[in-house]
DNA sequence: TAGTTATTGAAAATGGTTTCCATTATCATT
DNA sequence: AATGATAATGGAAACCATTTTCAATAACTA
């Protein structure tokens, strides 16, 4: 466990953002959690650690993070937008199984590096047909999880 | 143009659903539409040729439908809720390129059997390893479309 | 250390979707 | 074709995640 400035850090000034308790702390939450934290869920983790924050501040952040590509944003269909580390150490490229019954979400790495290949050659052909700057992919498979099938 | 009931009639008594104006003029609707239509679209399309439907029976009928397996329901992130034919004469399967700028929505059919055919296959691997159920997938590239690069 | 300005937080606004409930329409049965 | 049980409808209000507004505060620069 070594010291020093956490990763983040100079991100943030090569992009020109102040360096904030809230932000650092939102970073820190979403760096340690398991995964797939809402913005009110944030908010609440956050909270423990410093009350004075406020939603708005969360959901700003979360956009900020977002747009600096350090988290993701997800929306799996229950109304409310997720967000998950996407960066730094820990983190390790993924897709989901989302149950449409409980809401379950499982995050799985098999086939990831056959995927990954197989999505950027066609994103790759699609990118030139179409004229279209690929940013990001999204692959997710809905069904019922083992406890609700 | 063979007259003749419509095709989802039985699919309708099969469920035991009962066969009403407002829902056979919705699914008319988007069975003659392009495509990717939100609610409210719905709604504005269907009060021309029927002025007292309400957008209430609007979101019932929609989810009915995706529920049926007869349209499918999208969000492609820009807050609203998007469907599509998903059954029928006049469907097909296909995936999404998503501009980010604008919200463009470019539907492409390029790949597709080769997408359908590595993703089922995945989707079979995971399915046992997981003791998931798959009902269906959600492919969708984000970026910038070649008016907003 | 002071000044500029990005950032913050509370409250209010927004907007898509859902809930409530009295009225209406569908369909099986007569 | 008329009846009755009940599914379906539509308008208003409720919901709830997210965004906007704006005055107060904190971060970085000079």
């Amino acid at each position: 466990m070594p010291g020093g400035p956490p990763w983040w850090q100079r991100r943030f000034k090569g992009y020109g953002y102040r360096l904030t308790l809230p932000r650092q702390i939102i970073l820190d939450v979403l760096s340690r959690t398991s995964r797939h934290l809402s913005a009110e869920e944030v908010y609440m983790a956050v909270r423990r650690i410093y009350p004075a924050i406020g939603l708005t501040t969360v959901y700003r952040t979360l956009d900020l993070l977002a747009q600096m590509g350090l988290i993701s944003k997800f929306d799996f269909g229950d109304g409310r937008n997720r967000y998950e580390l996407t960066a730094g150490p820990g983190s390790e490229h993924h897709h989901h199984l989302i149950c449409i019954s409980c809401g379950r979400i499982i995050d799985y790495t098999d086939f990831i590096d056959d995927e990954v290949e197989f999505l950027s050659m066609i994103g790759k052909t699609l990118s030139k047909k179409y004229n279209f700057k690929i940013n990001t992919h999204q692959l997710q498979f809905y069904g019922l999880c083992d406890k609700c099938r």
